[in-house]
RNA sequence: GGGUGAUUAGCUCAGUUGGCUAGAGCAUCUCGUUUACACCGAGAGGGUCGGGGGUUCGAGUCCCUCAUCACCCACCA
């Protein structure tokens, strides 16, 4: 294959991707040490956003090194139902279509919307395709396949007789413009300007925010110690109201406090959490007033049918015309609970649904999370984790829509109180002993069914794969979902399994825009990651998203970080080019990557160093660290230095491994177009995802600094000679065998004309190398140096003195590692000697001025 | 109200257990077409690591404190 001039990821990467595909490379290898990752299912009727890019690109990168390293890595794939979220998707079509989803029985939506994902499904799994993730496609796995079902179903049985699954009329976060519950977490809130409405309640005034829930109290609370109201605490006192006076209890409650307002509240236990939690303690009742459809009903009276909005406004003027409302604060801020879709206000409603007892399936959780059973990356994380755990409430599993699992549970058309679980619940109606029973029209929260996710995936419990895969070894997504997935899968993997479900989280902060706003669709300033694949490839995308990226931490994206990773990609491929090129097509030894040269040496000792440290990095999931290493080693050592000083003495061998290495430690970060060029060496015939990571080649510590000696000899050259505009100038030594023999090299790459020995030096002394060099400039030219040479001199002789100092501090030398003071020392004895070169050039050019 | 994180070069960000002259990419300036690469090469400039205290032989890193920003949790009738 002849490489072009720069690498055109278009042309190779869907080849290189069925190449692998086919290959079986995808499949984990049978036996062997296993590394599990599951992919965190995206939508599947959606696009991939760059949060997938990020995703799939650290857990790819995972996998591959780990497959590399021999394990039996799999890399699961799969798709999400995602319940809710493609509902209201699938509901904006229909309003475009003049139609809403009450149109439709649960049962016809449900069928409608499985087509309608359907029809989009494939788009996202070419997508994960084109990113490079090395995934087993036929252990993908979709969030409503029959094994997630049948496992969820088990769980909520499981959960039924362990009685830590209820159901019961409760106050649930509920969305009136979806008409559907939420868990708690699920509920965003807004900061607004609420006016605070002083209502007189009899002998009281009270502050409320909400008049219009008035037809719903059923007390007054004030604190038991508040002495302004101690002589109505436990009486019914009687009010003047909109339709006539009404009686209404007076209850002393501790969560009343007297600062607030006038001291005392109203209490509608069926529409204000805090109202209930009273309601309980003190055996109130609670009266609806607002119905599912955010009306008011006819306990509103007059009111009734109208939006909550509307009667706020028309309950307040008719209370202001009876002189019921003593005055209103309009500046009065609150938080307010909206829909995380569509912004509308959640109305807290009672509503019969299944809970689950979070206290009790939480603390096996928090026990295993305590004994460090799961690596938390990053580590702070773990603890915030516990801490939810422990403070979480009962969990409501619950939703009043069609798209997603329904829930097998029947209640007997006779009696209300009698639920029973049956796994039939593709039926509506089921028969049992003679008693009729239908199927509660609810389904699961999505996140009930993805908390099964890490074993479902994995057939549990029956199949070979479960056995041998789980737990996971790396659990990696979004810190967004910390707490509504990862702390739920371990919750329930635990439950289930009797074994937290992975021994790895890894939770990667959220990529925001260029300008570090967040994206957002109705900013309009989402980012396609397809895009940036057609424009930069494929390799760009996943080295520019994770450079310089923490877990946990938000960052913006960067695109010259993408540019800079294409380029990177271009370097590698120029590399190749001059590897190949240079060892010719009969090469086949590459075997004897015997090291003869200085050069060899050292750069040996650098992939080294490199493969040592990237492997360390890759182990405790410190990626961005792993791919500046390989950055640096690939572009500052091999190409920039290595092939240079090869130009002058090319060693086949040492080319040829340093390149495979290279492609090797490239390979999890860049896999398309290291294995784009794997597959154009003629000497190797497999797949480089398939290959082993690379073993280490200690080239010789002394020959490598004797290279280190040249490049510092070459710098120098280089800086002098662009600070005094020199080109082509010449260095004489006076017998040094360093510069004899490696004096093409550094003419070359030093750009001089040449490298000769004198007896006697002259010129522009060299203050970097230990040998005795000048470079060939008159006395004026040399002289105009001499500014930067006392900077030198400056520098150099601070540099002494500190150290100096230093190893005069007894605590020091005490106290510091031996390796660190013996360093120091010898740092100093380089300093001086240095210092001594720039002295002496200096007192020279005294000299000569004394001369002239 | 509680908690967490951030504050490092013009910009976006690294900096693992405290270790000596704090890094990268991009941007800037100067030069350069020497048989891989202009998606290039060489050189250079640019930071009192948010402020103030402390611990230590030594602090970007640990502790205290203040400031600013971001996020999370609770949720105010």
């Amino acid at each position: 294959m002849k490489l072009g001039k720069t690498y055109d990821p278009q042309e190779y990467e869907a080849m290189i991707y069925d190449l692998w595909e086919q290959s079986g490379a995808f499949k984990p290898k049978e036996g062997g040490e296993p590394f599990v990752t599951v992919m965190p299912p995206p939508n599947a009727n959606a696009n991939l956003h760059i949060g997938h890019a990020l995703n799939n690109s650290l857990q790819d990168i995972a996998v591959r090194y780990q497959r590399m390293q021999g394990k039996s890595a799999l890399f699961l794939p799969g798709a999400d139902h995602a319940g809710f979220e493609t509902q209201v998707v699938y509901e904006k079509q229909l309003t475009q279509e003049g139609k809403s989803r009450f149109d439709f029985s649960r049962d016809e939506l449900y069928a409608r919307i499985y087509e309608f994902v359907q029809a989009n499904r494939g788009n996202m799994e070419k997508q994960v395709r084109a990113m490079g993730a090395s995934v087993d496609w036929s252990r993908a796995m979709f969030t409503l396949d029959e094994q997630v079902v049948k496992t969820t179903y088990g769980t909520f049985k499981k959960m039924w007789e362990d009685k830590l699954i209820y159901r019961g009329e409760r106050l649930v976060n509920y969305c009136t413009f979806h008409r559907t519950g939420f868990a708690d977490i699920e509920v965003s809130y807004e900061e607004r300007t609420s006016p605070l409405y002083y209502l007189k309640y009899g002998p009281f005034t009270l502050a409320t925010t909400r008049p219009e829930t008035k037809f719903g109290d059923t007390a007054v609370a004030v604190h038991p110690d508040d002495k302004r109201y101690k002589e109505f605490i436990g009486k019914v006192i009687t009010a003047e109201g909109l339709n006539g006076p009404f009686e209404i209890r007076v209850v002393a409650d501790q969560y009343v406090d007297p600062a607030f307002g006038t001291g005392a509240v109203k209490i509608t236990p069926a529409h204000d959490f805090n109202d209930w939690e009273i309601a309980q303690r003190h055996n109130l009742e609670a009266i609806r007033v607002i119905n599912h459809d955010g009306m008011l009903n006819h306990r509103a009276g007059q009111f009734e049918g109208m939006p909550v909005a509307e009667a706020r406004i028309k309950v307040a003027a008719a209370l202001k015309d009876k002189g019921l409302l003593e005055k209103i604060d309009e500046n009065y801020r609150n938080r307010v609970g909206v829909c995380y879709k569509c912004g509308t206000v959640i109305e807290p409603m009672l509503l019969d649904q299944w809970f689950i007892d979070m206290k009790r399936l939480a603390a096996p959780a928090i026990k295993e999370l305590k004994r460090n059973k799961i690596a938390f990356h990053p580590t702070q994380k773990l603890e915030q984790t516990i801490t939810y755990l422990e403070t979480v409430k009962d969990w409501n599993i619950s939703r009043q829509i069609a798209w997603g699992i329904p829930i097998p549970a029947f209640q007997n058309t006779e009696d209300p109180d009698d639920w029973i679980f049956d796994d039939r619940a593709n039926q509506e109606i089921i028969e049992l002993d003679g008693k009729t029973y239908r199927r509660d029209a609810d389904v699961f929260d999505t996140w009930f069914s993805s908390g099964h996710w890490p074993f479902v995936t994995l057939d549990y419990p029956d199949n070979p794969d479960f056995k041998r895969f789980y737990p996971n070894d790396l659990m990696e997504t979004g810190i967004d979902i910390l707490y509504q997935w990862v702390a739920r899968m371990i919750a329930l993997g635990l439950y289930v399994t009797g074994v937290v479900p992975f021994k790895n989280v890894y939770l990667h902060g959220m990529v925001r825009s260029e300008d570090g706003r967040k994206m957002s669709k109705s900013l309009g300033n989402v980012l396609d990651p397809q895009q940036v694949i057609a424009s930069h490839g494929s390799d760009a995308l996943r080295m520019g998203i994770i450079s310089g990226r923490s877990p946990g931490l938000s960052a913006a994206y960067d695109p010259s970080k993408i540019d800079a990773a294409r380029n990177f990609c271009n370097k590698l491929w120029n590399i190749a080019r001059f590897v190949e090129d240079t060892i010719g097509d009969n090469y086949d030894g590459r075997h004897k990557a015997t090291p003869e040269t200085p050069a060899d040496h050292w750069i040996l000792l650098k992939l080294q160093h490199a493969t040592e440290k990237m492997t360390l990095d890759l182990e405790n999931y410190r990626f961005s660290e792993a791919y500046d290493t390989l950055y640096h080693t690939v572009w500052d050592d091999f190409a920039d230095w290595y092939i240079e000083a090869s130009k002058s003495s090319p060693n086949h061998g040492v080319l040829a491994y340093g390149l495979e290495t290279l492609l090797k430690l490239a390979h999890p970060f860049a896999p398309f177009v290291s294995e784009t060029i794997w597959q154009t060496l003629k000497w190797e015939k497999g797949l480089l995802i398939s290959s082993s990571w690379p073993v280490a080649k200690a080239g010789n510590k002394e020959q490598a600094s004797v290279f280190s000696d040249l490049q510092a000899i070459i710098t120098e050259i280089r800086s002098i000679s662009r600070n005094l505009h020199l080109s082509r100038s010449h260095l004489y030594h006076t017998g040094s065998q360093l510069l004899t023999a490696h004096g093409e090299l550094i003419a070359r790459m030093a750009h001089l004309k040449g490298v000769s020995e004198v007896s006697d030096g002259k010129g522009l002394r060299l203050t970097s190398t230990k040998e005795n060099c000048w470079l060939d400039v008159d006395q004026e030219t040399a002289r105009s140096y001499l500014g930067k040479l006392e900077e030198q001199q400056t520098a150099e002789g601070l540099s002494v003195e500190r150290m100096k100092a230093r190893l005069a501090n007894k605590s020091y030398v005490s106290n510091a590692p031996k390796e660190l003071v013996a360093e120091t020392k010898s740092n100093l004895a380089a300093s001086e000697h240095r210092l001594q070169q720039i002295n002496s050039e200096i007192d020279a050019f005294a000299a000569t001025a004394q001369d002239v």
